[in-house]
RNA sequence: GGGAUCUUAGCUCAGCUGGGAGAGCAUCUGCCUUACAAGCAGAGGGUCAUAGGUUCGAGCCCUAUAGGUCCCACCA
């Protein structure tokens, strides 16, 4: 039978105890079997570089909730785990080390830095695995995959083989972002914006004469923030229909610094009311002077080298950084009178979000996936309904992007990634895609080739994720098994890098969605409502509150008091209240083996016992009726996905109806063994209300809750793969329910009056009940003996009326009834005509306003009649107490 | 510039399709009552941002206003 537990819960040994019992056996792995309806669900891979911070943990929490709970509703739950190979962040820390070790990256050269990639990932890979194990994750490690293992590495070759050839997947010469430091390019997506404090530089250029000399007098004037970018120019743009301006078009103008003519050239996209109405167009290091460049055949110079310094187009500028050249071109300007002043101007700059620094626009040859088409299935299917977002309100973000569809650069200038599957002949340039090297050259005939030396973007092979882990691009049963999956959890600031890459892949490559739900949390914030970061070094790591107070109330804070997509915040308070519930149904559970010990003859009977055969009280119906109506608003809330309001459920029915109520009201007959029969039934009953309970929790707090569970009882191994409660018509009570409502308010009133006058628990004090009401006087007959004990009575005495009470008794009014307690000494009556007085105000108030609805004829005739009777029943009862407090004031006045 | 979202108890937040305002923490008062002081019993505390509207009925729906947060765009 049952172990002896401590008084406190301590899940330190506990937690990694049972996860090691969870593992061996095996519970967390799923095979295919075509007789269960699988659940599936893909975990965003988190990075090899990370660290297990608090969004892994709420992200991974709300998962395992989730996957625990199907798996307990009987579907084949897969929970599919496996990391990410990050490769620009990856790339970074390792570069970050070399240079510690003096080592640069390029003299390294690549296979030899690839080494020490993989090594990387060999030490560190498994590192957050680990903690998420800590967390009780219930994954598939068997499944374990990894962005660019074997298979992974397959599917990304072949997607990009394939949109290749259907003309989606292109190279082309375009304005791309381009990070100096990373040395790569970077999508639209992976651009931070960031207000930063500059200037408008006021230059003007000035005008070539007719006779071809450069005026001295006449000059056209415009605004930069970038006015080294001058060094590109090869046009003056204005608008078409700007007046001011419109006889300047076609003149020419000469470049300062450069001595280049330029031509002035009308476009729209110039905003004549914006400053002078001039711009200085650079098409090669702006995207919308890109554009404009392309409308008017303009030339592009590029000016920089990669490293954003000044390249040999920038004349004697040449090798100076961006913002040395910057100043050195001011001030020469400044110096030849065509700076007209500097402004202070605040603008937006693109960054770099992996490293902050400023990128530029440059343009270059870059491989784009072309997004027109691709796009298209997976707006129709948020559209459709076919893949829901939780909440609603994301698939606006989500239109947003997707209307505003560019096409996604996914060559990286890096090494540590899927390199890309193209090949260049050597003689004559020609481009092959194809998953291995060619042989033979289709146009030259040549044999020697050049692989492409760049990599893809990190969420080119996370766009496959959900399929790609299940074998694809394979035929294998696990794909047509557990694909589409069935949930996606994440946070809403991958909505744009993964979620919708993974929507649209899913249609293109398997023509079928990759999840049907996606369900996104928000960001875990700290107590002042601020990002956790590094740089502000206010993160709070996860592993130290598991190990201080347990993977289960860090789970139970996560989720607690949370609704889907918003941001929240960390209060360790709010930890030690997850705790303390730990510890509570730790102690409930403690109290009941120590019943069940105290008899093992009758523990064993209780073992075999079924409700039917039991003598059930009222106290019992009512607590079984209690948890069938949770165990039905707990499943709804899951299915949809409303994990804060399930848990929040649970968790107030455990604490106050089954230990506050419950357990407080069976003492008196687990004390008494005179009535076996009683005891057993109230034993079964708190052990089943108990289990039930405790596997409503389970997905939240799934360490305590197996703990508990298998000290309770020996038939099952396990509660995770136990079976989810069920509703039950068994177990509906409605009358039961009512009378054990009166005695809960009857004590209630009871010790709110006694409190009111400082009646200590230690002083018992004589109860009667006075009421002529059958039902009430049942419910009090058959429920005396807790209600004596919950009320502090030394004695209780039903009867229909006053006889033999003293006069000047303190009373308590419930609908139906009078209670009485003679404190004869303590009693004050003008104190008491007082409580009644304000009861009575009350009582008015409430009858009042029923009677305001009721008598309002559109009430009646409009509102459902279920409410129409619901405030008629309402009526009955307040005036019933109200006639009672009436007559119990006349009663005291005579006095 | 476009969009989203928030404004509910001292603090942090729940509140599902409209039907008498909730939790945790904090505060106050009693209790070491043989599961639990990480506990028990009780109490105080809210014109649900403001102004209109729809409705028999609005914290919830609509409009406007104020303030906060976030995302997207990027007018040089």
């Amino acid at each position: 039978m049952a172990k002896e537990l401590s008084k406190t819960y301590d899940p330190k040994d506990i937690e990694d105890r049972l996860y090691k019992k969870w593992t061996d056996k095996k519970y967390f792995h799923a095979e295919v079997d075509r007789t269960k309806t699988p659940f599936t669900i893909v975990i965003p891979p988190p990075n090899i570089t990370g660290q297990l911070h608090m969004g892994h943990a709420l992200d991974n929490t709300m998962q395992d909730i989730l996957i625990r709970y199907k798996r307990m509703q009987g579907y084949n739950a897969l929970w599919q785990p496996g990391t990410d190979h990050a490769s620009i962040a990856t790339e970074v820390r390792i570069i970050d080390t070399l240079k510690k070790e003096g080592i640069d990256k390029n003299d390294l050269g690549r296979e030899k830095f690839l080494e020490r990639a993989w090594a990387w990932k060999d030490e560190y890979g498994g590192r957050i695995i680990n903690q998420l194990k800590k967390m009780g994750s219930s994954c598939d490690w068997d499944r374990e995959r990894f962005t660019m293992d074997e298979g992974c590495n397959k599917a990304v070759t072949e997607v990009f083989c394939k949109m290749h050839e259907k003309g989606w997947i292109y190279k082309g010469s375009r304005i791309i972002n381009w990070c100096p430091v990373c040395n790569t390019s970077i999508s639209d997506a992976e651009v931070e914006y960031e207000e930063q404090n500059g200037h408008f530089w006021h230059i003007k250029y000035p005008f070539i004469e007719d006779d071809g000399s450069v005026s001295t007098t006449r000059f056209i004037e415009f605004a930069t923030t970038r006015p080294e970018t001058m060094l590109g120019d090869t046009a003056v743009a204005v608008n078409p229909e700007d007046d001011r301006y419109k006889d300047l078009i076609g003149k020419k103008i000469m470049l300062p610094l450069m001595n280049r003519e330029l031509p002035v050239i009308a476009d729209p996209y110039v905003d004549m009311e914006f400053g002078t109405g001039v711009v200085k167009i650079t098409p090669a290091h702006d995207p919308n002077d890109f554009e404009v460049g392309l409308r008017h055949n303009l030339p592009e110079i590029n000016v920089l080298n990669d490293d954003a310094t000044i390249n040999e187009n920038g004349g004697k500028f040449n090798g100076m950084d961006r913002y040395e050249a910057r100043k050195a071109i001011v001030k020469e300007l400044e110096e030849m009178g065509l700076l007209v002043k500097i402004e202070d101007h605040v603008h937006n700059v693109g960054t770099h979000d992996r490293c902050g620094t400023t990128i530029e626009p440059m343009i270059k040859k870059q491989w784009f996936v072309k997004m027109d088409e691709l796009i298209k299935p997976a707006v129709k299917a948020v559209k459709e309904g076919d893949i829901k977002l939780i909440p609603k309100r994301m698939e606006k973000t989500y239109f947003n992007w997707t209307d505003n569809i560019r096409d996604w650069c996914i060559s990286r200038q890096l090494w540590w990634g899927h390199r890309i599957p193209a090949y260049y002949c050597d003689k004559c340039g020609e481009v092959i895609v194809s998953p291995e090297a060619p042989h033979k050259c289709p146009k030259c005939g040549d044999t020697s080739f050049t692989q492409d030396p760049d990599t893809l973007d990190t969420w080119f092979s996370s766009a496959l994720w959900p399929f790609s882990t299940l074998g694809w691009p394979e035929k294998t049963e696990d794909l047509d098994y557990f694909y589409p999956t069935d949930v996606l959890v994440t946070g809403y600031d991958i909505i744009f890098f993964w979620v919708i890459r993974m929507i649209f892949s899913g249609y293109e490559q398997m023509g079928e969605k990759p999840f049907k739900t996606v369900l996104f949390h928000g960001l875990v914030r700290d107590d002042q409502g601020r990002k956790m970061s590094k740089s502000l070094g206010n993160g709070i790591d996860p592993l130290e509150i598991i190990d201080k107070y347990g993977a289960d109330a860090l789970r139970l804070t996560l989720i607690t008091g949370n609704a889907p997509g918003n941001d929240m915040r960390f209060y360790m308070s709010r930890v030690e209240a997850s705790r303390n519930f730990a510890n509570k149904v730790w102690n409930a559970s403690r109290f009941l083996m120590m019943n069940l010990d105290n008899d093992e003859a009758l523990a064993a009977e209780i073992k075999k016992a079924t409700q039917s055969e039991l003598k059930l009280e009222p106290v019992d119906k009512w607590i079984l009726s209690k948890l069938n109506t949770v165990i039905k608003d707990v499943t709804d809330n899951m299915d949809s996905f409303e994990l804060g309001i399930a848990v929040q459920k649970v968790y107030d029915f455990i604490w106050d109806e089954f230990c506050d109520w419950y357990i407080e009201m069976v003492k008196p007959r687990l004390y008494n063994s005179d009535d076996k029969e009683s005891k057993k039934a109230a034993l079964w009953t708190a052990k089943t209300v108990l289990l039930d309970a405790l596997k409503l929790l389970h997905p939240y707090m799934p360490f305590v809750t197996e703990e508990i569970f298998c000290n309770l009882q020996d038939e099952e191994e396990s509660i995770m793969i136990s079976k989810w409660p069920e509703f039950s018509k068994d177990r509906v009570f409605e009358k039961e329910e009512r009378s054990i409502e009166i005695i809960k308010d009857a004590v209630r009133g009871i010790r709110n009056v006694r409190t009111e006058m400082n009646v200590p628990p230690s002083r018992k004090a004589q109860v009667f009940v006075v009421s002529k009401d059958d039902g009430v006087i049942s419910a009090f007959t058959e429920g005396k003996l807790f209600f004596e004990s919950l009320s502090y009575a030394s004695d209780v005495t039903i009867q229909q009326d006053k006889s033999g009470i003293a006069e000047d008794a303190v009373s308590v009014v419930i609908p139906n009834a009078d209670l009485y307690i003679p404190f004869a000494e303590l009693v004050d009556v003008s104190k008491e005509i007082e409580r009644l007085q304000k009861e009575k105000q009350r009582l008015e108030g409430e009858v009042k306003r029923v009677n305001g609805m009721l008598g309002n004829e559109k009430f009646i005739s409009k509102a459902p009649e279920s409410k129409v009777n619901e405030e008629k029943e309402k009526l009955v009862k307040y005036t019933t107490m109200l006639d009672q407090v009436v007559e119990r004031l006349e009663q005291l006045s005579k006095l």
